[in-house]
DNA sequence: TCAGCGCCATGCATCTTCGCATATCACGAC
DNA sequence: GTCGTGATATGCGAAGATGCATGGCGCTGA
């Protein structure tokens, strides 16, 4: 029993969602402030996004974002939907972690964030392989960058950073505690040990959310801005055998890159250990394919850190 | 980088939930314990909720659903997914209501859920004209139904009840007590008012969520179980017009039913006025075209029942 | 200033998905 | 016992959605 009183002008504002998928879209374009970028993350065509944003805002009545040349911004009513489209979000990873809360068996994939030195140097040589070998159903991701990954946002399963992570629906625990060393190059080990250490051709490693431990010593001592800055340890270290420079870094490195030394001296410090945190979010903890992967990356890393 | 250590077995249990609008034909087939039920709420057919739902528990690798002859039921997987299911569809209509946070002017459409007789005999004659009239681009839907809507869930914006509202989201007020009277076909206001009350044939309204005034009273007298009960007030009322026997209601309904009469006696009870109340969603109190109806439905019943 | 690039919108061929219809089955009523 | 009702699963044709390609546009950098 409808009376429409309306029968020509005025798209009936009153739109119910339909489609709860279009939030998804709205939040990636949203979040990426970009239509292409949210079909990257999608997993799907700019098209698509375009296509579907523009069918959501005829539904809604209203524009959600301002198409500039450039940039897309949330126009004033869509700024207003994206909390509340988080919340979906928030609600919909929720019940993805209830479907694998029932979990039996050490099975399916874990998604470990790491970075490209632990990955190399840690855990693909000393925790992968029993770990693999025991749980023959396991199946491992190892997303290597340098970029943060948000565990709440299931963009993985397991961290391992420098960094604690904050609290909330994340939990975890230091695994180790690295020592760290002034790293050489053995061929300029006599030219750089001659150099006072504001004088030194510092190769340093920089972070969005992290800051090294030796930081704040370089700044105490008024160590000039690093000649050559790296978001790769990696990087920093072939700069570091190459000759550039000198960098912190854990003496871990010394074992698997002899052509590397330990740059001693009095006026040298000794930074603090660096740490390294695992984490991993409350719901997962205790699934038994995360849980296996969890307590394997402790113990060996613990093991490691003890020799 | 992906190391899959299980190529042939064990489909890949870490499925992410691709299409967020797989959650909705979810959670309405939980809800309804039926595809087809889940298919008439969702507003399409049996086939497609069947196919979604098996796509779903394949993506999954669970059943969510144990198919019986007669009966759906969750399965111990799908029955710990409902909630969080549930949670989803609460952020997804807190969304929608955001969405119409903004909206200006008097415009759009606004479903009212009431009873049949209130909308008869009150909304559509005192009401609406005006309203209507006032706002040309409002339209009216009124969901006439015995059921009690849930507004929360959004299957309507304004409800017209008998009973007050739990808070919560909701809000809302008492818009109207109407005395109440024994009504009966003016031809047999002189048989039945020979009759104790307790043997006057009574014909009662039922109704799922509300107990009517004057049932307490009719179990006090030790009146039998009614010989005829309507879940409708407009049979009801048909009844007593028929002569079948008396009931309470509405003195207003003596100005549109000529041949109704009041039956009166000492040993017949007054009882305490029919209140009507009106509620809305919190959210959509303040909205222009929600508002317009609520304050004139308050303005106009308020009116009619002062007269 | 101009070329290059990345972004969004749109036409078109294709493929997935939907809705209708049918088959099958189980339960309950007569 | 038999029939009728209402449920789910599946075949088939059609409509809708998707992905690729193109075009237009504005910014960036040489």
């Amino acid at each position: 029993m409808a009376l429409k009183s309306t029968p020509t002008s005025s798209p009936a504002p009153t739109a119910t969602l339909d489609d709860w998928a279009d939030v998804r879209f709205f939040l990636a374009a949203a979040r990426e402030a970009s239509f292409s970028g949210a079909a990257r993350a999608l997993g799907t065509d700019q098209s698509t996004v375009s296509r579907r944003i523009a069918a959501l805002e005829a539904a809604l009545g209203h524009r959600l974002f301002e198409r500039g040349a450039r940039t897309l911004a949330c126009t004033a009513f869509g700024a207003q939907l994206v909390e509340p489209a988080r919340a979906v979000e928030r609600a919909v990873l929720a019940l993805a972690d209830a479907a694998h809360a029932s979990e039996q068996g050490v099975r399916g994939r874990v998604r470990i964030a790491l970075t490209e030195g632990l990955a190399q140097h840690v855990v693909v040589p000393f925790v992968l392989p029993a770990l693999l070998q025991r749980f023959p159903e396991l199946a491992i991701e190892l997303l290597t960058s340098d970029q943060a990954v948000d565990l709440g946002r299931h963009e993985a399963d397991l961290a391992l950073r420098f960094f604690r992570t904050p609290k909330g629906p994340l939990v975890g625990q230091r695994v180790a505690r690295l020592p760290v060393a002034l790293l050489v190059a053995r061929t300029q080990l006599r030219r750089f040990a001659a150099l006072p250490p504001r004088e030194l051709p510092w190769i340093r490693y920089v972070h969005p959310a992290f800051e090294p431990p030796e930081a704040r010593w370089l700044e105490a001592i008024g160590a000039p801005r690093a000649r050559l800055e790296c978001t790769s340890v990696e990087t920093q270290l072939a700069a570091v055998r190459a000759g550039l420079g000198v960098a912190f870094a854990s003496r871990a490195f010394l074992r698997v890159m002899p052509e590397l030394a330990v740059l001693e001296g009095e006026a040298l410090p000794t930074p603090p250990p660096l740490e390294i945190f695992l984490a991993t979010r409350a719901t997962l903890r205790k699934v038994p394919r995360v849980a296996a992967v969890y307590e394997a990356l402790v113990a060996r890393l613990r093991a490691l850190a003890a020799e």
